[in-house]
DNA sequence: AAAAAACTTGACTGATTGGTCAAAATGTAG
DNA sequence: CTACATTTTGACCAATCAGTCAAGTTTTTT
């Protein structure tokens, strides 16, 4: 057997953990081709040629960060169970992903960032592996519906709108902290937009005789 | 009066023009950093002094492009107004934010990117300007809701959700392109969008039984 | 048509930055 | 303790890129 030999020293696995969480910070912040290596050396505290040493290009911290935030992000999305009561289920998601964006924004900057820019790096993961997962949520959101379990709404779309406005709180945070500068600081900021999202998806903007 | 002569002529015209629309290009694909003056000289049909005698630093473009994306990102909410029926005039913005989203995505994607790396070009105009026109779209909600027109619901969130999925559609296209490739393509892909977040955002996805 | 103003560009420059290298320091196995 | 492997780094290199400059060309004005 021609067995590379890949034993991963316990120094190998702190270090690289040290710079992934370093280049996390750095790449969220000022993006792919803003963030030079020195800036990822410095707040990981070591020489650039020692971090080479573990990533020995650019590109290869970037994906290994990139691969981290994707676990992050479609973790919850897994989670959403076929068995579950459809409207517990997507409220248990939605405040998962909001309390992602409030703990850990930079991980969604990333992959926003990415995506942004045409996803490069990622592109044939979205293509195969994202949307046959999707794929299988799309299933469970369609029998949900057919059941007359949740209204008929397009099953594309409800994700897409769910994606897109939990991302936003972790992506657009100086725009939101702009326009309402006074709550966005509170210590239950996302319990209350939890709340506010999913009543207005649940029930929906139409005002209603019984209120 | 020292007045600084500020005449435009014919040809500054034209060439600030082409090399706006050039730049929007470039920075909404690669970013500010990751965006040569040489790509956007490129794409202009011109020598990189020749830019340069125009806008003399690099910023300088940047601004102005994002000034641009500004205007056209603002213009569909301020013509929101307080006088039409509450669900016709958010499904109007809805379908003009989506039509835009359609025909200049590269618009949406410098934004959003500028948001992204914590908008340090327009954070002043952010908490200033648009702010305020935020702040005067918040009254015309509560006065709907107030009316008892439109269901009692958080206007802030309202608004945020609302910017986050139309946005979505033109700054995760890939994303969506990734999930949804056939139907993505399509000619009234867009209107198809517009029509199903409306009837999630006016209805919502909770099931009734008059259906 | 001549002079002035506006426009255009090839050839540079200095700073930044991704990546190399060889030598030193540290850790580890026997 | 010794030999070997792993880790660390200062010094360096080549490429890239924002911005300059001086000399030319074109357009406008008179």
């Amino acid at each position: 057997m021609t067995q590379t030999k890949t034993k991963t020293t316990r120094i190998q696995e702190i270090n690289r953990g040290i710079i992934l969480d370093a280049a996390l910070e750095v790449f969220s912040a000022y993006g792919f081709r803003g963030t030079t290596i020195d800036q990822i050396a410095e707040k990981a505290g070591m020489s650039k040629p020692n971090l080479l040493y573990y990533f020995p290009r650019k590109e290869d911290i970037y994906v290994n960060v990139l691969e981290k935030t994707l676990d992050d992000w479609l973790t919850p999305f897994r989670h959403i169970d076929a068995k579950g009561d459809p409207l517990d289920e997507l409220a248990k998601y939605i405040i998962a992903k909001l309390k992602l964006s409030e703990s850990r924004p930079e991980s969604s900057r990333v992959f926003a960032n990415e995506i942004l820019h045409g996803a490069p790096a990622i592109g044939d993961f979205l293509q195969t592996h994202l949307r046959q997962i999707v794929d299988r949520k799309i299933a469970v959101i369609r029998t949900w519906i057919d059941e007359g379990r949740l209204a008929p709404v397009d099953p594309h779309h409800l994700i897409f709108m769910i994606w897109a406005t939990t991302q936003h709180y972790a992506d657009f945070k100086v725009q939101i902290g702009a326009v309402v500068p006074d709550r966005v600081e509170d210590e239950d900021f996302y319990e209350e937009t939890a709340a506010a999202i999913i009543t207005i998806l649940f029930n929906g903007i139409r005002p209603r005789q019984d209120y």
